[in-house]
DNA sequence: CGGCATCCATACCGATACTG
DNA sequence: CAGTATCGGTATGGATGCCG
């Protein structure tokens, strides 16, 4: 039988593979790494820039970002504290991947919205 | 400003390109995009090869994507009945993208496994 | 076989208040 | 500024039972 093209089989339970991509599969975290490719910034930027995270969330999801080494997290003696968040290099490697995926939305954004209004429309007529 | 190499903003709210980037951020969509990339599947045989995935669940996420333009359903009026997933073109499109993301993550989880132990490890410390 | 309906536990998340 | 702590509503997901 064919597993696929990966060494591992991802569609297992427990496999390494599937908890990575556990975390990738996370609005927030895809929508921060985004953010941060441009360069480090600030906990409140960030707050501001990523519309419609709360501040807990943030914090809770850089926190899990930190822990996967993807992000680093600097903080300044400065009064009061400026603390700043970076991708590392390995979040870099991460980078192509995820934009791929972001340009495949932008580009078919409005196939997917044309195909959930005729869903509806269908569903809504019986 | 720069609103990112984007011609739509995707930290705004209310994006559409956020929208549709919130569907793909699922853990069991992706998976289920992946196994169907090999050929249509029936309903339980889905659910018996992507383990730890309930009925419900698989449901739910197979009627999303079929409401996305992602996946077909076909019934085949046998007795019992069969009914059969499959991608759609616009799936299709979508395969590379996704399968570079489980290439980077079969290729990284290493890394990142590091990462957590290590940043455990010192959280421990204190 | 391929579901849907229901019940129930818990995980999640926003709002709020407080701290170094 | 950059968080942590707590509370409460909501969404999510598993378990079970039933049906065409």
């Amino acid at each position: 039988m064919d597993a696929g093209p990966f060494p591992f089989d991802v569609y297992e339970d427990q496999c390494p593979t599937r908890m990575v991509l556990d975390r990738l599969a996370d609005k927030w975290a895809l929508l921060l790494m985004l953010r941060l490719a441009d360069g480090p910034l600030r906990f409140n930027q960030l707050r501001r820039d990523v519309k419609g995270i709360s501040q807990k969330v943030l914090s809770q999801t850089l926190k899990k970002l930190e822990r996967d080494g993807l992000v680093t997290r600097t903080v300044y003696p400065t009064v009061p504290v400026t603390v700043e968040y970076a991708l590392t290099p390995l979040a870099q490697t991460l980078r192509e991947p995820v934009e791929a995926l972001t340009r495949w939305a932008e580009s078919h954004m409005d196939a997917v919205q044309a195909a959930q209004q005729a869903y509806d429309a269908g569903a809504a007529a019986r």
